[in-house]
DNA sequence: ACGATTATTGCGTTCTT
DNA sequence: AAGAAAACAATAATCGT
């Protein structure tokens, strides 16, 4: 009896110590991505990863190829009661973009207008105008789709990320989750949440950096889009941070590669784990600069990681130790 | 600058109300 | 079921060399 309750209490503590290292791990167990080594990225010979969407070299961040998909026109059997046509939907405007427009100055031959036709058409306008949002829902969902879309383009984000951002505000308008929350909040969350489940390096503060509103309220958003809708996120690793933290120090090209190398390394012998992914990555720079023979201080890399120079410190002794 | 030691923080678990 | 508390790992702060 004793001896089984000591061999349980064991097994708790290591699901126990498991579960606080998870806190970077949570998400998707596997790895969708595929790498074509055949591949190249133009800008900077790095590594290239191909993902569902698309093509990126996982050094600069440069989107090489999308890979959009194109069911074609649907053909359907006479038997089917509909039949579908016309231009695709577009899930990033309120409307999907099947709103009427009604022009002014020619008919649709092209030929003038005027007199008693024309003011005709004026009120036409204005009551189209007046109508077009049926409710305080849709006018708010139109807005916050263009605050993603202002986002997204500001970002230069692809299109699918982009829509992909856009049906998160509408899966967030649906469940209600704007109750108390800025239109502008939530659309910057939802461009953060289609980065993150895509694996994109985009970090919350380059979503908030053009945002409208403060990072506490994208964060907000953010938390509560994904518990509500349980999203697919993808954890930040540290090698998320390499490009960036190597051009913030004018790190040279070949420690670049040898501390990605440290850090792909360390992510697969699983020590990554529960980690700072930006003080790791720091440390990687760091490491990667003592084996070039000293090229930045700890207290250099740890500064733009935004870390103290301690948390650099531990990861330079494991990474030592999976050297040696 | 680097290393060692101590303090703080944030987390999930577990116990309690 | 919701909140308090003890326990733990990672990170920050501090001091000494």
């Amino acid at each position: 009896m004793g001896e089984g309750l000591a061999v349980l209490a064991g097994s708790l503590d290591t699901v126990r110590t498991m579960a606080t290292r998870d806190i970077y791990e949570t998400g998707f167990d596997e790895d969708v991505r595929t790498e074509s080594s055949a591949n190249q990225c133009p800008e900077c010979d790095g590594r290239v990863t191909t993902n569902a969407v698309e093509t990126v070299c996982e050094d600069c961040g440069l989107v090489i190829d999308e890979q959009r998909i194109d069911h074609g026109p649907e053909w359907r059997a006479y038997d089917d009661e509909c039949e579908r046509t016309g231009a695709p939907l577009t899930v990033a405007r309120h409307d999907r973009d099947l709103s009427t427009e009604i022009g002014r100055g020619t008919d649709a031959k092209g030929n003038g207008i005027s007199g008693q036709k024309r003011r005709r058409l004026a009120r036409m306008r204005r009551e189209q105008t007046r109508g077009r949002w049926r409710s305080k829902a849709e006018r708010n969902l139109a807005h916050g789709l263009g605050e993603v879309r202002r986002l997204a383009s500001a970002l230069e984000l692809s299109d699918t990320l982009r829509d992909q951002a856009c049906q998160l505000f509408r899966s967030a308008q649906n469940e209600d989750l704007l109750r108390g929350r800025s239109i502008e909040a939530m659309a910057a969350a939802s461009v953060y949440g289609a980065c993150r489940c895509n694996g994109r390096s985009e970090l919350l503060d380059d979503i908030v950096a053009v945002a409208t509103v403060g990072e506490s309220r994208v964060t907000n958003a953010y938390k509560t889009l994904n518990q509500e809708l349980g999203l697919p996120a993808k954890p930040v690793r540290p090698t998320m941070y390499i490009p960036r933290l190597a051009s913030d120090l004018d790190c040279p090209e070949q420690i670049r590669r040898r501390a990605r190398a440290l850090a792909d390394a360390a992510e697969d012998a699983g020590v990554t784990t529960g980690v700072h992914p930006a003080g790791f990555s720091a440390a990687c720079l760091y490491t990667a600069g003592q084996e070039a023979g000293r090229w930045v201080t700890q207290c250099a890399v740890a500064e733009s990681g935004n870390v103290i120079p301690t948390t650099v410190r531990a990861h330079y002794e494991i990474l030592k130790e999976q050297v040696g």
